[in-house]
Formats: structure tokens, C-alpha cells, sequence
DNA sequence: TATGAATGAGCCTTCATTCAT
DNA sequence: AATGAATGAAGGCTCATTCAT
């Protein structure tokens, strides 16, 4: 049922969907869906929670803790991508819908919050690692909105060129924000097997 | 009417908005409001017209076309931020309303294509003086996204902490994305003055 | 603004027509309308008796009270069609628009009730002259009613082709009025210059 | 809920009648009426089609096809009138009201040309049996539009004086159209046992 | 358990009508 | 004398939500 709501949430967004075509969609009838679910806003809460939850998991699942930081974020973004590819419609309602509504923006928001905070951790761990300077939690918390976000917008990228391979994004991102863009156009490229390192 | 307008949607969305709100905030009465704008959809696409400009106008206004293009860039970022900072209604109406609706969603990729463009060429033109190897229109394209989405995604953190000044916001895109996070985790940081240098 | 008002209220009707229109195609503006008129109802009645003073005095005018009363019927008849065909707003005005509109009906009853009558008189004046037995006042009216609504609908059929002329709407009434159906289908048929004679 | 909608388009009018109070009188709620019919349009449509079919199966049933002619256009004259006598509502929807409205005029077009239609067979009967010379097929059409035509005047008389029988609506039609005007002034009356003989 | 049937409430839109100029 | 500008009121239509079965 989840499945089918988001769909429908996904295409229509919250107030263009209605509960007459989820419950269509879903093949049961309306009365069921409010017995379940409650009402439209616990509906829409719903599908925001588990694809927030199906999102974290993700990215926690790929992420081995005995992995080198940068390897983990590698991971992490790899299974970023690969989510949104795998579950287009979670994404949208996510990241597309429920911005937008003023009452759920706030779940979003939690699920950002949990995604920036699990990142901002990996980033430490690399400074610590480089024996760098440490830049403070609000500046770490700042960068990982930087990469959490430029992660975001190329998953609508993504979404848009169907086409495209999740690892291509995932190159990409890496590419654009560990090596910044004034590397890039200095013709220093990301490298899997050799993050951070001068190429050519 | 506009004002009114913009305010509404971006706290409601175009569904939730009413037309009877929009009318009273604009201190007129609905009537006026169909006889100057035709109908809530033609109404938020002016709104969204509006916004587009006023931003792809302020961008274009800030930057000397006869400086470098990386001073451009900078140029470009702050005045996006404070185009942000000064007209969040505007802003969160495009960039948090308008991408769910698909109806309009296309009028915001055009702006976003207009302004994804002006990066491409300034990144192409920073190529060339740099003597770099021209990456190809694609890389471009997909790098200039990368900023535009991370400018985005912090305009949004702009929103949600009004205390915090534009100016910020643009210094830190600045360094993320031109230093790359690589650099900055080895202590480097993008300055005004020496951009792209490093510094301990 | 009479004639204005009178072909749009043909074209649509008494509530589709809009004051709007009716002004903007009078070439004045609307407040003048009320000023000259009063109201949307006024304005209709005034259409409605405007049409009916020409309809009435069009037929009055033709029934020439020297002549004899089935020559004063054929030329009634024939300035009714010729009315009908000149001024078709105005006759759809009453027939079409008005008689729907139960608040206005009452307008067009009077109307009607006042050509009916002069029929009736001219029946009367007939039969008198006939030296043929008077079926009492209820009957003459039934009869000058049949007379008068087969008209109508005669003139309905005008406004539909067009094409044919008046005349032919007229002489065919006569027909099947005066000969009756019965008399046609036994080859009859009515003559101007021998009315009322079997023909073959 | 036929039943309501026309009773109150009958009153009122296409225009001017409200779906709510469609909706009051039929006792239901007005959801129901659109989810049952649609839209105002297609309730009318719906209005004007019933009372077509209930009019034209109420005439074809009365006429025997087995009985000569002139038998047959006075059954069905006959149920002609007391259908309008019956369904005043139906009546006044499809001959008041829908007339004026364009966008259904078509539809009660297409009810009268059937009506016509079948008149105009059983007056090619009625001539062929009776061995006259045959007026051909545009004249033959011009008669029954005729007949049809004061049938429709007549039933408005008859809506107007509700104290009168159908019957009497029904003896004054034939005596009209099928005597003549001409014989009646003659003193000439249709009888329904000995029809078109000349009665002193 | 599951649903067909039903509704209260609200929104977009329009129009007859009137001021202020 | 004439009008541009403005509005109160109402109507068509839809939707989230709930009974009665």
C-alpha cells in the first residue's frame, strides 16, 4: 500500500493526489487504507518515514566502519545513488513533495539531519586521519550540508537522464567536491584507487 | 499582487494556497485578482517569471564581464546568496514549490538551464586561462550543475538560519566546491584575495 | 444598445449573456447601460418589448381593414414571416430566449395574446362573412392559437434554412392552415387569387 | 433524481438552476449527483434524452401499425398529448429550455426530426391510400413539420390551462390541421368516427 | 474484515452591480 | 456625460473522510 501511495505522491505530489486513486492504485478500497493508515497526512508521514529509513539504511549498510573514512564516504555516496536509481518514487516524494509542504518538512528535515550528521562524522574521522587542522563541528556540519546537497542535486540529475548510471554520479560527486573545482579545472582528477592524489 | 502572491505560495504551495488569501494579503479583493492575472496557475507562473528574473538578473548584474572568471564566479555566488537572503519568498517559491508541480516545473529548469549555462562559461573561460585541458561541453555542463545544486542546497540552509549572513554562505561554496574537500581536509582554504591558493 | 443587447441575448440566451459583452459590443461602456436601462432584467424586458412593438405594428401595418378578412389573414401572414426573416434576433429574443425565463414569459404571453386576438378577429370576420356558424369566443381563440403557433414553429424552420424566403414559409402556411392536411393530401391546394377554392 | 433535475430545470432553467438545489430536491447530496451524471451539462443531456425516449416510445406505442393512417396520427396525437399532460416537466425542459440553450438544441433537434420523421411516413400513407398524387419527400416533411409544429403550440396552450383534458388539446389539432381552417369556417368538422367527411 | 455509498466543506471562477473620478 | 476600477455573492465541482452493511 506504502508502494502504491508513493507513487502516487510522487507523480501528483500531496494535495494533487488523491486518496480515491491511491486506494485504486494500491487495489484495495478506501475505507482499508484509512484503517491502516489513519489519514492522507499519516499516509504521506508514512511513505516519508520508510523512505527515509530505506535511504539510511542504504547508505549504512554499504559502509564498512573498518574501511579507511574516505573509502566509507566512497561507499556512502555509491549507495546514495544507488538508491535513488532503485527507488525513484521514494526519492521523489522525499526530496521533490515533501519539501514544499510546510507540515513535513520537518520529517525531511530529521532525515537530513540524521544523513549530514552520519557524514559530517566521516569527515572528522578523515581530518583526524590527515593529522589536519580540525575545523570545528559547525564548520564540519557546514561542509557535510555542502556534500549532502551537491549529492541531492545530482540525484535529480539523475532522476532526469534515466539513462545515466548511478556510478557515474557517484564519480562525479567525488570528482566536483574532494577534489574541488579548481583542481578539476588544473586537470586533477578523483581516482578510486588513489582518492585525493594529483592525477597527471 | 505579486508580493501577496509569492508570500502565499511559498508558505502553502500552489494547492494549499487559496486565492481568497492571496486577494486578502494583497489587500484587494479576488475579483482584481483574476482581472490582472487570469487564474491561480497563470498567477504562480508569474511568480515564478518574476523570481527568475529578478535572480538570473542579479547574477548577471554583479558580474564585470571584464574581470577573470574566477572573480566573476565569486561575483556570481555572493550575489546569489544575497538575492536568496533578500527574497526568500521568491526563492522558496521557485526552488521548493515549483519543482514539485509539474505543471510548472519546466519554468524553473529554464531558469536553472539559463544559469547553469553562465557557470559553464565561466568555468570554460577559467579553463583557458588556466592553459587546462578543455574537459568537453558534457563535463562542463555536469560540473556547472554540480554548483548550481550546491549553491541550491545551501541557499535552503541559508533559509532555515536567518541569522547567518549571505556572505557566509557564499564564502563556504566557494571553498568546498572550488578547494574541493580533499584540500580543505589538508588545511587549505580558498581566500578572496589568493583564490585557489593554498594556505596552512 | 438595444440592438446590442438584443443579438446577444439571441446568441445566448438571458443568463449566459453577459453585461460585459452586451456593453462592449453597444461600443459604450457598462455603467452607461445601467444608467440608460437599470438592470440585467430591464434590459431584456426592454428587448423583449421593443421586438414585440415591431411585431405587432409590422402586422398591423400590412393588414390593410378595407380588405377582406382572409386577405387581411394572408398579408398579416406574410408581414410575419417577412419580420421573422428581418429581424431574426429579435424573434429569437422572444420565441427562443424569452419564454424560458419564467420571470420574462409573462412579457411574451402578452405578446402573443395580443396577436391572437386580432387573429381571432379576423376569424370571426370570416366565418361572419361566410354566413357560417360562430363557434363561440373559447373556440376562435383555440383556433387563432393553433393559427399563431404553427407560425412559429414555421418561423423557426425560417431561422433554420436561411436560404428560403419568407414567401414560401407564408404560402406554405396558408396551405396546411387553411386547406387543412386532409384537403392537401386530396390534392388541394390554396391560391392566392381563389383562396379557399379546391384546385384539380 | 431525473425526476428532481427536471422538475427544477423545468422551473428554472439550464442556467439558472443550481445543482444544489438539483440536489436538495432529489434528497441527495450533491456529490452524488455528480458522481451518478457527471456535470450540469450531462444531467440536462441526460433530462432532455429521457424525455425524449419516454415522448417517442409513448407515441410509437399508441399508433397500431395495422390501422389505416389517419387512425394512426390520431392515436398518436392523442398519446402526444397526454404525454405532455403527464410530464409537464419533461415537456417544459426539452421545449422551453433547452431550445434557447445552443449547446442542446441539437439534442431535441434530433428528438423532433424522429418525430417528423414518422409523421411525415404516415402522411405518404395516408396520400398513398387515399391514390393522390404524391407531393414528394421536401413538401411531405414541410407538412409533418407543420403538424409537429402546432402539436408543440397546442401542448404549451395545454401546459397553460392545466383544467383541460389532452383530449381536447388532441380533437382541436386534428380538426385544425386536418379540415382546415377553411372547412371549420365552413362549418366542416373532423369526427373521429368518420374522418374528413364534411359534417353540417 | 472489507466496501459501496454518501457528504460537509472548501476552492476556483465569474458576473451583475456600483463607486470615485 | 462617461468610465475604469472594484467587489459581494453565488455556482460548479472535487475531495478527504465516514457510515451502514
Amino acid at each position: 500500500m506504502l508502494d502504491a501511495a508513493t507513487a502516487v505522491f510522487s507523480e501528483r505530489g500531496f494535495h494533487a493526489a488523491s486518496m480515491d486513486e491511491i486506494a485504486e492504485r494500491a487495489g484495495i478500497s478506501k475505507p482499508m487504507v484509512y484503517l491502516y493508515l489513519g489519514s492522507k497526512g499519516e499516509l504521506f508521514s508514512a511513505c516519508i518515514r520508510r523512505a527515509g529509513a530505506q535511504l539510511t539504511e542504504s547508505i549504512s549498510a554499504a559502509a564498512d566502519p573498518e574501511l579507511p573514512a574516505e573509502q566509507q564516504l566512497w561507499a556512502a555516496v555509491q549507495a546514495f545513488f544507488h538508491f535513488v536509481g532503485a527507488h525513484r518514487d521514494a526519492w521523489a516524494v522525499m526530496f521533490r513533495q515533501a519539501r514544499g509542504e510546510g507540515e513535513f518538512a520537518g520529517e525531511v528535515a530529521g532525515i537530513r539531519s540524521l544523513v549530514i550528521g552520519n557524514v559530517a562524522d566521516l569527515f572528522a574521522r578523515a581530518i583526524h586521519s590527515a593529522g589536519a587542522i580540525d575545523p570545528g563541528p559547525d564548520e564540519l556540519q557546514a561542509l557535510a550540508h555542502a556534500l549532502v546537497g551537491t549529492g541531492e542535486s545530482m540525484a535529480e540529475w539523475l532522476l532526469d537522464h534515466p539513462a545515466e548510471e548511478p556510478e557515474t554520479a557517484a564519480t562525479r560527486l567525488m570528482n566536483v567536491l574532494w577534489m574541488g573545482l579548481g583542481s578539476l579545472i588544473r586537470g586533477e582528477v578523483w581516482r578510486t584507487s588513489t582518492p585525493g592524489a594529483p592525477v597527471q
